[in-house]
DNA sequence: CACGTCACG
DNA sequence: ACGTACGTGACGTGT
């Protein structure tokens, strides 16, 4: 058995990822100024490589000096580019990198990468004990290929194994024949001329004809018309092209492949780098070798005492933590590092009723719940860390790791197979509680210095507590109703599924993309689209087909409840709990609007829109005596929009209690209200949405189903008719794009990065976040405020009613049907009260026996 | 693990 | 010539 040999073109490597993200306009660095784009493309891939191919050997080859190839470029005209310095000096780091990696790198003194490349493969065509593999992007490279060596030759996304069949299959030639084929075309990007005119397609013929550069012009006499006077013209050329083109394979060195044994890494000299660099991503990647525990930690044992301020943090061993057991915990107060177990945590719930700092409370609390104990904290560095646009997970090293500490990540301690020990994993614990308290500072100077300490204070801090609730209370969910639907629609799927395949002719996966595409585009032929997703088969292309043939009626039907069945009816008995409920997470983390999102599952998206899916709504239940009530405030956003923008006829409009979308039909088209019909509300409806979002006329027109043209020309009536909006857009992008963050009325700040990238269409993203941010996330804010007063209301009056669900712009409560009527106008009064804009806020409220009925 | 698709606001 | 409306989460496919 042959020993594998992986080679590696370095300098490939770099320069395309580099230029992969260069002509984004992605400059990145880390935060020192070091450009890191072309290091990031670099590292990802070769560890993709040792991934795939677990090499045994392995060599990164790379260009150096003032080669021979330049000099037949002096000789006759240089016109390759020059490199540019903010790749250039990435050049050592990948170097530096590569050490660190294990992996040995070879460059010598006036050769390029590919003759490096081409000496080792010469080797393994020589040598019995060892073949090799090639990992390039350059085709020039193939002419390598052999019975011992092949080439995977690296695509946009992936790559195509290249080996002696499978060239012959592709170009008809021995794979030595490449060179030929290069000094004929020519290549561009290798600044190698060829013959001027003649391409891949005449140069293969040629080639296939007459068998070599050489063979083309023996037989230059059989040749007629242009392409003949071409090769006359341009044969000097043609024969220089071969040189350049002809990888060197006999270069004079002492490298044998027991000298590019792949070693493994150096970890933690390899974490540094990263950290360095500011590789976040691949730091998630690599366990460190040691942890070091810098204070002295009691094993707690029985009931303990502690002085002063201190972090707590709790180490659990699932993410879904409502259904999940206790690893350990950690006390630190500065001096002293206490770790608990379970039992040794029981005995000391006292201790957590004043803690200084923690990660994830309602973590904490959830879990603890079911045990009777409660941590009351000061300041969650979650939720800080999130104000400040770090970038949050739900595990303190993510955080810790941008600080420059190392602490294993929970993937790691939760991680069955490749196991830490108990001490690691203590170990990790109490560095997380050490971080917490070490930070406390300086996350709450943060806010306070960047203006978001009102905005923690009075709103995000206290709705930890009102989720955690929300939480630990859950909502009932009948599971028969859920058995029922799901049988139902199960029939109708199998139905649908059986015509399908008849109109199709034969049976397919309809669920995937590529086998539906064949079947609707090849074989039935509808007319393809345009781009790169010619054969989409998203609804809305779909939608338009449907008069060419029946199967597209046919086809969204099953979509449509297929989606049912497996998004909704097949999941959720499994997230019924033994409470005969189901308890969601709320991530308060997630968004970068300062929106909630819901997680295991996520309550926020359960249909509504059609008939068949909103029966699954009747599945949820209130509390015996009960009913669920959902309040809803009204076009906030749009409201919202009124008041940031100060436009007075949207406010005054509001201020009447109009209806906005005839409102604006009815200065759109100039009609008085009376005459609005209902296809001028819907555009009118979908026009104020596209502002909201920043749109584009081509982007309302695809909406609408109207020309460009024409919806160009409802955004700009919009505007004329409210200037202040068009003012509004304007000023925030310009203002965004000076300071790179944008913010809502109570402070939130999101950073937009994307604002002052070169790359048009990135930028243009970066003006929609910018001028939808503080539309959505003031909603969000006003939001979280009315939960957060509603939840004391509740409280301080000592109803049973309960806050359960919130989906954005709506919540949703059991209430004792004794409570109904106080609670209706409580609910209302606190939400339409919460804050005053310059517009009124209007709360709809419904109720009923499920939520179904309540909405 | 990325992608396409689609559920919600 | 590009690709095209903001914010989410979950599923199935396919590599």
């Amino acid at each position: 058995m042959k020993k594998r040999a992986i080679l590696v073109d370095g300098n490939n490597l770099l320069f395309r990822s580099y230029y992969a993200t260069a002509y984004t306009g992605n400059t990145m660095k880390n935060s020192k100024g070091v450009p890191t784009n072309g290091l990031f493309g670099f590292v990802n891939m070769i560890n993709k490589i040792i991934n795939e191919e677990k090499p045994e050997y392995m060599m990164i080859a790379f260009d150096k000096g003032h080669n021979f190839r330049q000099d037949l470029y002096d000789n006759y005209k240089d016109g390759r580019i020059a490199t540019p310095d903010d790749l250039k000096v990435q050049f050592p780091i990948a170097k530096e990198l590569c050490d660190l990696m294990g992996i040995k790198y070879i460059e010598i003194d006036n050769y390029e990468a590919d003759d490096i490349i081409g000496t080792f493969a010469r080797m393994a065509d020589e040598d019995k004990n060892y073949n090799a593999t090639i990992i390039s992007s350059d085709k020039d490279l193939l002419q390598l290929i052999s019975d011992e060596v092949d080439v995977k030759l690296l695509k946009q996304k992936d790559y195509i194994m290249m080996n002696k069949d499978t060239f012959f299959e592709t170009y008809g030639l021995e794979p030595i024949k490449m060179i030929d084929l290069k000094s004929l075309m020519g290549d561009a990007s290798d600044n190698i001329p060829g013959v001027k005119g003649i391409g891949e397609k005449t140069a293969l013929n040629l080639l296939q004809k007459y068998n070599s550069l050489d063979g083309v012009y023996e037989h230059i006499d059989e040749i007629s018309g242009k392409t003949k006077e071409k090769l006359e013209n341009d044969k000097e050329n043609a024969y220089f092209s071969y040189k350049l083109a002809t990888i060197y394979k006999n270069i004079d060195f002492d490298y044998t492949f027991e000298d590019i044994k792949y070693n493994g890494p150096r970890v933690n000299e390899l974490i540094d780098k990263y950290k360095e660099l500011e590789f976040n991503s691949f730091l998630k990647t690599i366990k460190p070798v040691t942890t070091e525990v810098t204070s002295d930690i009691e094993i707690v044992k029985s009931k303990i005492s502690i002085e002063g301020d201190y972090s707590f943090y709790l180490e659990l061993d699932n993410s879904n933590y409502h259904k999940a057991n206790m690893i350990g915990a950690s006390i630190y107060d500065g001096n002293k590092s206490y770790y608990f177990d379970k039992a040794s945590l029981m005995l000391n719930k006292d201790l957590l009723k004043d803690v200084l700092v923690t990660f994830d409370n309602k973590k904490n609390n959830v879990f603890l719940n079911t045990l009777n104990m409660k941590v009351e904290s000061k300041f969650d560095t979650m939720i800080g860390a999130y104000l400040l646009n770090y970038n949050v997970k739900e595990d303190v090293s993510y955080l810790s790791t941008t600080f420059g500490i190392e602490i294993p990540y929970y993937e790691n301690i939760i991680n069955t197979k490749n196991k830490m020990s108990d001490e690691e994993i203590r170990n990790a614990i109490v560095m997380k509680a050490k971080f917490l308290f070490d930070t406390y500072k300086e996350f709450n100077d943060k806010l306070k210095n960047d203006e978001l300490y009102d905005l923690y204070y009075d709103m995000e801090h206290p709705l930890i507590d009102v989720l955690t609730s929300m939480e630990i209370d859950g909502i009932h969910v009948d599971g028969s109703v859920i058995d029922e639907l799901k049988s139902d629609i199960k029939v109708k799927v199998d139905n649908l599924t059986n015509t399908i395949y008849n109109y199709a002719g034969e049976e397919f996966n309809i669920s995937s993309p590529k086998q539906l595409g064949y079947i609707l585009y090849d074989k039935l032929g509808l007319p393809k689209g345009r781009g790169k997703n010619a054969t989409s088969t998203a609804h809305e292309v779909l939608i338009k087909y449907t008069d060419k043939h029946p199967i597209i009626n046919v086809i969204l039907e099953y979509r449509n409840l297929n989606k049912l069945l497996t998004t909704y009816l097949d999941t959720f008995n499994d997230y019924i709990l033994s409470d005969g409920k189901i308890h969601t997470i709320y991530k308060q983390t997630g968004t970068r609007t300062g929106r909630l999102s819901s997680v295991d599952p996520n309550l926020q998206n359960i249909p509504v829109r059609s008939e068949e899916g909103k029966k699954i709504r009747k599945a949820f239940l209130p509390s015996k005596d009960s009913v669920l009530l959902s309040s809803d405030y009204s076009q906030i956003e749009l409201r919202v929009l009124a008041h940031i923008s100060n436009a007075k006829s949207l406010q005054q409009a509001f201020i009447n209690d109009e209806d906005i979308h005839t409102h604006v039909a009815s200065d759109i088209f100039d009609v008085p209200d009376e005459n609005v019909t209902p296809n001028m509300r819907r555009t009118a409806k979908s026009v104020i949405f596209g502002i909201v979002y920043g749109i584009s006329g081509y982007g309302l027109s695809e909406n609408l189903d109207i020309t460009p043209t024409e919806g160009k020309k409802y955004i700009e009536k919009y505007l004329e008719l409210y200037p202040e909006v068009d003012k509004y857009m304007k000023d925030i992008v310009e203002k965004t794009r000076e300071l790179g963050y944008v913010r809502t009325l109570f402070n939130r700040k999101r950073d937009i990065e994307e604002i002052k990238n070169t790359n048009y269409l990135i930028r243009s993203m970066g003006d929609r976040m910018a001028l939808n941010t503080p539309i959505q996330g003031t909603s969000a804010d006003i939001l979280k405020l009315a939960m957060v007063k509603l939840y004391k209301l509740l409280n301080e009056k000592g109803y049973k009613t309960k806050m359960l669900l919130q989906v954005h712009d709506e919540l949703i409560f059991d209430v004792p049907n004794d409570e109904l009527d106080s609670i209706k106008e409580l609910v209302r009064d606190t939400m339409e009260n919460i804050y005053k804009l310059s517009v009124p806020l209007k709360v709809s409220i419904e109720y009923g026996k499920n939520w179904y009925e309540a909405k």
